[in-house]
DNA sequence: AAAATTAGCGTACACTTGTACGCTAAATCT
DNA sequence: AGATTTAGCGTACAAGTGTACGCTAATTTT
């Protein structure tokens, strides 16, 4: 039995999903977003939501969940974009920049929470992004015999750099955007040869 | 005349203005506080909030202004602090890090409002952050006769990544605190090093 | 075939929200 | 002194919220 229940069930579920993402704009925020809304946009009572989730909460961390996924796409994206074209930065930076206009919502649901008034949403939107500065730092290591700490600091900052650069261009034009994205490569240009540099004299 | 009314209505506004600053916190967002909230901590009748502001986001600009206020006065401290120690990167990263711990929540403000729902809002964040992006190029301009752009370029690299700390440091323990302070300051020394290397090149 | 489980619905309730409207008392203006 | 302005209040209302509760119809288990 392919379980008919379950799979009705799991057919809701997703379509409460897709509901609040869609919801997802500049002008509506994950956390401005009530329960009924999500129901009536997924076309289900605002009761059949508890079938599924306890809370608004518990949504929102699935939702933070899902856009991981979409994250760690990226990533991997960006990997083999680095094995063919040979340039980190410049790739990593435009990868990202993509991610950031093909997904503008998925992204600004992690920019809100990560800073949000729910202490598991600020979690699980920190674990997204360490787990960029975590891959980050072991290729850092491998590529330039940094230490666990050097790396990871160094990997810090990237990140920090890059993501913030995201959160910039979701309110720029495009030639805004273009220059925002030449500033950012240069600033990540500058921490890696600057790190690179310092270690020398130590 | 003083003007006893006048007078008067400017206490019922800073009334509304600290009622509103108190009720700031990591679990309460200005975006989920409602006007009748205020005006319950104001101390005054829900109708009478509208004597003095129009809007919430009206009242949520002020507080933005004020914020910035607080933040240019740290401006000041740390450019005095500078000027008797020396150490530029040291004494603004300690600087920043003393005001996100002694003003959490008028950090927090500028924080979640800088990706909130409202334009208005997203723009004055920016406007006060853009304060130190342009007097910290000018500082870098005149010390290492940087042109303009490459100055700014470096200049928003180090205020994304003090600003970026700063979050960041909102919900970590003190002795956590400390290695991030060393991690951001290591990131600073990097990308101003690299900035000055890059240039030599050139 | 009978019994048990459950996704989804509708009704209902107690709250909270923003704000329109008209009043009052005190300060200000003429 | 009389007229005007206005900060603040209370009442009132329509709209939206989360969720408790009991029902139904269909699937699943026994």
């Amino acid at each position: 039995m392919a379980g008919a229940r379950a799979l009705q069930k799991e057919k809701t579920r997703q379509a409460i999903i897709d509901a609040a993402l869609m919801h997802l704009s500049a002008e509506h925020s994950f956390a401005s977003m009530s329960l009924r809304e999500v129901a009536r946009e997924a076309g289900i009572a605002p009761t059949s939501f508890y079938r599924h989730f306890n809370d608004m909460e518990e949504l929102g961390l699935t939702l933070v969940d899902e856009s991981g996924l979409t994250l760690r796409e990226l990533m991997r994206k960006a990997r083999q974009r680095i094995e063919k074209n040979g340039s980190v930065i410049n790739t990593s930076v435009e990868t990202f920049m993509e991610f950031v206009e093909r997904n503008p919502n998925i992204f600004r649901l992690l920019l809100r929470e990560r800073s949000g008034t729910s202490v598991k949403f600020r979690e699980a939107v920190a674990r997204e992004i360490n787990h960029f500065k975590d891959e980050l730092t072991e290729y850092l290591m491998a590529e330039s015999d940094y230490s666990h700490e050097y790396a990871y600091t160094l990997a810090e900052g990237l990140v920090t750099l890059v993501f913030n650069a995201g959160a910039e261009a979701l309110d720029l034009n495009p030639i805004e955007r273009e220059k925002l994205k030449e500033r950012t490569i240069l600033q990540l240009r500058f921490i890696t040869f600057g790190a690179a540099a310092a270690k020398e004299k130590a």
